[in-house]
DNA sequence: CATGAATGAGCCTTCATTCAT
DNA sequence: TATGAATGAAGGCTCATTCAT
């Protein structure tokens, strides 16, 4: 990841790779084949440890602006403290390793926002707008959030979390 | 653009562009120092086209809203349009290339809208937020957009063009 | 040749055929995309050269037996002469660079040789035997003198010479 | 002999040959101190066998040329049946692990067949000509015909085997 | 202004081999 | 006796770059 973030995924080198590990260059191979299958090893690795460490739990009694609330959050604060992942992934995806690997979308977190919308639009409480649309705009407003927490024009405090969201509900709130 | 577009900024060889534009490498040496000079003439020039280009024409008598709408509008086409332009830029940014280079930020377009948001919060149109929170909910509400568009999830028709807005001013709004 | 002839044809390595050239390298990358492409090269050239350098000059008036005599020196002569063209182009065909490459068959010589032995049957003068055992016998033939001869157990002089079609020709002779 | 056979001497990986016989590189360093040592030990292994297996037996009553056809029959049939040894023995031989081996000369075959040679010239029944020169007839008939069966250009039957040593007579009978 | 020709630096990758266990 | 783990040495190949013409 490090690599990865101050370099540009071109700029890894095995033997660069490998020193920083502590081993020799033949010892990668001896584990990935070649460049390309460690970085797709990587890349999927870290498609599923995102799934998994990002705790979208589901609380039951929240009344829906706060259960939105929560899920905005812990994406944004995800998004935030693995920065330097989803720029590995970002990279890797425009990257000429990178060429359609089947990739079985895992819907898991898809679905769960979408009931969460379908709910929310069932009780009157945000618009009756497309999916797609929906998951924009939160989108929209943490990438916007991640960036400017990450170049230190703001730091994620309950404050700022709150004015956040509340521009994101507002947005989106029937 | 369009190499850079296909293969990603790492992905692009002298020899290739060279090849594309239908000269010898040599010659291409001839115009530019290197390719890392190379990438930052283009950087540089793209930069200052935009500005020309994107026609955020400032017509005095509509009324506030109409007139963020016209200027969101714009940027959003000009995204739309130059997705390969603003693919190069965001590339280049995060790439080896791209090195603290002075940069003259170019604030005429920043100051603009700077102006027109303080016109907003002063006629009490719209939330008295920093200047970064606002253009990040109006990036983050293009960028999304322009994805959208771009992913052949949306069309910028009319109606879109005014939900989409719609819901960022919803998010602004005082 | 000379490298394929004394470490094989695994054994040549880009860099010192380079040298042996006394070019760089990289520069060999720029005349031949790969190793493989350059022993293609080789190979098929060598095709070729075979071919128009070795003289099988038709002299209508000889007697048949004379004809063929001249023929089978020819041959024998032009193997010891290019023993190590002849020695590439088995080690060629035995590598796994050598994969079933198109390789149209030039029959012009065979063509030549079947329209003898044809003339030969035809007169009663050989056995009427198969267009292959034909050949089999004199390459047979062949092969042994060029490797007494490169062995140095003995000289291609005019006696010799005659004494090996003298086998070759009590072999096929009617 | 197949992975020789099928990529050749030099494409012969240590870890191929291992995990093809079941055991783990390292073993095989066990038994062999190096690629070299191994390739020699079954090169070294193969002459001997070759010595063995090959039932050049003297049968004493029967007249010359059946001696002779026998012995050339037996020649032939087992460089068909052990094609790939063979074919191992020769590319060893110019491959760059075969560096002059002292090579005890097994001349116990060479012998054998020497004195044949030699009874045929007393009897007077065959041409009286230098050792070398006759096994050259033979080897190269032998190998031809080899060549012709491994093509599937011919079968070696009754026929076929009557029809390659008769012409292989013809050559070198008095 | 243009380029053909050439190359050094450096990267990915292979593979025989070692060695502690 | 067997091997998992590791690696040095070396080879193939790429690519930005130079320079004489």
């Amino acid at each position: 990841m490090d690599l990865v973030y101050t370099q540009g995924i071109a700029g890894v080198k095995m033997a660069q790779l490998a020193k920083l590990v502590g081993i020799s260059p033949s010892t990668l191979y001896v584990y990935f084949k070649s460049k390309e299958e460690l970085l797709h090893s990587i890349y999927s690795e870290l498609m599923n440890k995102d799934l998994d460490s990002s705790p979208i739990t589901e609380e039951i009694d929240l009344p829906f602006k706060l259960k939105l609330k929560k899920m905005w959050l812990q994406w944004t604060n995800f998004a935030i403290n693995n920065a330097k992942e989803m720029n590995f992934i970002t990279q890797f995806k425009q990257s000429p390793y990178y060429e359609k690997l089947p990739e079985e979308v895992r819907d898991k977190n898809k679905q769960m926002v979408k009931d969460m919308f379908n709910d929310g639009i069932q009780e009157g409480l945000i618009k009756d707008l497309p999916f797609d649309i929906l998951t924009a705009v939160m989108l929209g407003m943490m990438q916007q959030t991640v960036q400017l927490v990450l170049s230190k024009k703001m730091t994620l405090n309950q404050e700022n979390a709150d004015l956040m969201f509340s521009i994101t509900w507002d947005a989106i709130k029937a």
